[in-house]
DNA sequence: ACGCCTCTATGACCCGCATCACAGAAGCAC
DNA sequence: GTGCTTCTGTGATGCGGGTCATAGAGGCGT
């Protein structure tokens, strides 16, 4: 029985018994694109894995902008925080696209982290990875926002290789900016070379260029 | 024998004995104000709890300013991430007055985490509070300083009371801002009596008018 | 006492980028 | 096809806040 979740990296620990178990217990859900999954501060009752399409984890801020922390593609789980520690969602999910979500019930989830020694120690080092992730990224904000620009393609692009299928408006909000300055950036990006853009997506040309641009910052393009 | 770590939260649940041990394999160490503690990507060899004084966590980035992601106090164990992905230290400790750390070896903190379930479910509940922490911090960046520098002081409130002992370049350092601005922002808050401010410290004399610039956006003061 | 240094403070200037306004282009519904 | 919507693109304007310059004030060492 090859079931989806034996395919995930992050299941890879469970025996097949346990892995039977949660799917069992799991059930597939399809979300229309725009429509969300969860919301922030609900109780999280599912840890989610992404199947098809496409889900955004962002933040709403009372200022009224809205943040994309992170990209979830296929094969993905987000949001297991609130099953180590029982608390709510810490923030919103929405399908970018049509998307088809494998949800695991947080009970089952925890059950398992407890059962099951290097499950729980792979998770850990996830999170820990994200931990990093995420205050690397706090201190990068403050950066201008042609470095947070590249930043942020070159991390999408290991998700998404070289052509990252996201409007310009979802790259304003992951690298929070406007669409205006990033369809500005990019263009300069595409003047130099380094970046090809069309309408949905963007495709790096240069990504030497870009890790440059997204360490030192440059005057010439 | 009462030992120092008995008193620190995060080791209540450790037996007298497993804190023995841990105690009998730390280490005290003095500090200089401005002394570095260790540098971010350094194999990270112990766990550090502060014993006296005032810790800074700060991030150097390449384009050259500093931000001040944490302020650890008397009690307060820090950069216990690395004990448990095993990977090196994400940020730079600094001592920011003279201190003293205990330092506990990462080796023997790990041990611990993996032969007391209830001292790990706890480790990790911190864990998780400091990510849903930095994940908040990592949004709020973008927003006017006058509500960094509110919540800034707000969240120092907890840990000094109304009273904060820090500089307005520590604070400035913590908003991710500089002296200057904090200072404008300051005097502004001080002369509508929401805080009080002297050389080295600065009293929050109004903290519901504080919370309130801390989340809406308020034109008159 | 004196010099030295850090901290606080204030004003002038300027630039990055958000905001607003508008418009063409591509896709989709019907 | 026509209309509607989303996406892309460009220019004008303005403001927040960083940068630079300058200076008084409080601490500390000697």
């Amino acid at each position: 029985m090859d079931h989806f979740l034996s395919r995930i990296e992050m299941f890879k620990r469970l025996t097949p018994a346990q892995r039977q178990h949660l799917a069992g217990l799991s059930r597939e859900k399809r979300y229309a694109k725009g429509e969300t999954i969860f919301r922030e501060g609900e109780p999280a009752e599912a840890v989610c894995v992404v199947k098809e399409g496409r889900v955004h984890l962002m933040k709403f801020l009372e200022s009224g902008q809205t943040s994309t922390t992170c990209v979830m593609t296929p094969g993905e789980p987000f949001c297991c925080l609130p099953a180590l520690d029982r608390k709510p969602y810490p923030v919103d999910a929405v399908a970018a696209v049509d998307s088809v979500v494998v949800r695991i019930p947080t009970s089952a989830f925890h059950e398992m982290l407890q059962q099951n020694p290097s499950f729980l120690e792979d998770s850990l080092c996830l999170f820990c990875d994200r931990l990093r992730a995420v205050e690397h990224r706090s201190c990068t904000m403050h950066e201008p926002v042609e470095r947070r620009l590249a930043q942020t393609l070159l991390e999408l692009s290991k998700k998404f290789g070289t052509t990252i299928p996201l409007t310009k408006h979802e790259l304003a909000e992951m690298a929070d900016t406007t669409v205006e300055t990033t369809i500005r950036v990019l263009s300069h990006l595409k003047k130099a070379g380094i970046v090809k853009s069309s309408r949905g997506s963007t495709t790096i040309a240069k990504p030497d260029r870009l890790k440059t641009l997204a360490q030192h910052r440059s005057t010439e393009y």
